[in-house]
DNA sequence: GCTCCAACTTGATGTGAATCAAGCAACCGG
DNA sequence: CCGGTTGCTTGATTCACATCAAGTTGGAGC
């Protein structure tokens, strides 16, 4: 099945596979499976136990936290290659963030039981899984510096920028998450993100296109003089 | 040694140790010391590449990051009983954050590479920092969902309600940190800081004395209604 | 094609918290 | 005891961003 190795292949490059090796990686996909999920499907419900731990083939995925009041917010956005695991999967306690598809995703469901089996007794996994984990919880570090140091407009510049490839001086960055979703990822509400980004084109940093923003001046769109 | 006696019964009700078990402790114990260190020291600095884990003892220490632009901010404040490894030592990278002690502090210093080699050998070990990392990352999202979504005095609220005794209606909070530092880590300034613990005792949530907080009323300090 | 609805943008106004600027207590060394 | 520094509070003002309120655009369904 062309798919299937297609998708195998994008598996074994992703950092967790690569780290944990191919017999981890065998273990743990044989009991897996893969489903195909239109755009706003809840993966996964705030408070649930956690069943499965979920690998994103294709699309992106977003952890959305919802507070007391009911008012909700992305914590972060998830996309191809990524594995995660909400560590609730780890820890065995309920999820503090529920799993929405962003877009149309492909998604690898890999049996929470499985996991954990796996980690108990292949070190190349538990290896991995930390390094996974230490990754993860300083992209959060990441996140929590950008909202309490950086005004909107920064913070946007640097999301635009981290998904160009780092050498690189310009590239087209797909924005295909709704608008909704970006800006709160971001911390800030979709009339602010629009703003945003207008006036970064007028700057002369970025080009807006329907789903896609080039950044035509990668050094401009990260001046430290932006406010 | 008393202290010795002291600081062993403190590390064995740690979560991390208590996790990891005895032979774990006394594997990684053997090779660390302890230090004793005045406020405002600097523990390591953003940039540097870790050469110890730090568990403190007593006082608290602050996860200090900077920005491009200089300016500062407290990630995490770590208290007595917390490892906090800053992930960095497990992926061999750089800090991304400073740590300074916020209060007089006594840290017990374990060398990284010790800590590395046990990770690597035993796996009750392992599994002990894959928890603490996973109950890290939750800290980080329940922080970054605070900023997002939370007003500024529902902050502090919280804050002080998560140094109260689950269970206890009423308690003290100490506030031996300082107020900038205390601030920072709620993504605040320290004038807001003020205006928001007067406010809160005006509301008769809390008592304010000299460096400490006296919580009265769960309940109310709780109340979503708080704006 | 046209209609409807959701997603996004654009504009006008409001506001929570930052900033700016004094005060004021506690503490230190002389 | 006293001048000076440091940390905190209090008050006046400003501002970045949210909120509220229309547009506008682009599909999806018929």
């Amino acid at each position: 099945m062309p798919d299937r190795a297609l998708n195998s292949d994008l598996l074994r490059r992703s950092p967790f596979f690569a780290a944990a090796g191919e017999a981890a990686m065998e273990r743990l996909l044989r009991p897996s499976f893969t489903q195909q999920l239109p755009r706003s499907t809840v993966l996964f419900d705030q408070g649930e136990v956690p069943n499965f731990l979920h690998l994103v083939l294709a699309g992106s995925v977003g952890l959305q936290a919802r507070d007391e009041a009911g008012a909700e917010t992305i914590v972060e956005i998830f996309g191809a290659g990524e594995l995660f695991l909400a560590p609730a999967a780890i820890l065995g306690l309920p999820y503090l963030a529920s799993g929405v598809t962003l877009t149309d995703v492909r998604v690898l469901m890999i049996p929470a039981d499985v996991f954990r089996e796996g980690i108990a007794q292949d070190p190349a996994l538990s290896r991995a899984m930390m390094e996974l984990l230490a990754r993860h919880w300083r992209l959060m570090v990441d996140q929590v510096v950008d909202l309490k140091l950086r005004p909107a407009e920064r913070r946007v510049a640097r999301f635009l920028a981290r998904r160009v490839p780092e050498e690189a001086g310009a590239g087209a960055v797909d924005l295909q998450e709704p608008r909704g979703a970006i800006a709160a990822r971001l911390g800030m509400t979709p009339e602010t993100l629009s703003r945003t980004l207008n006036a970064l084109e007028a700057r002369g940093a970025i080009r807006l296109s329907a789903k896609r923003a080039d950044v035509v001046d990668r050094a401009l769109l990260m001046q430290t003089g932006l406010r």
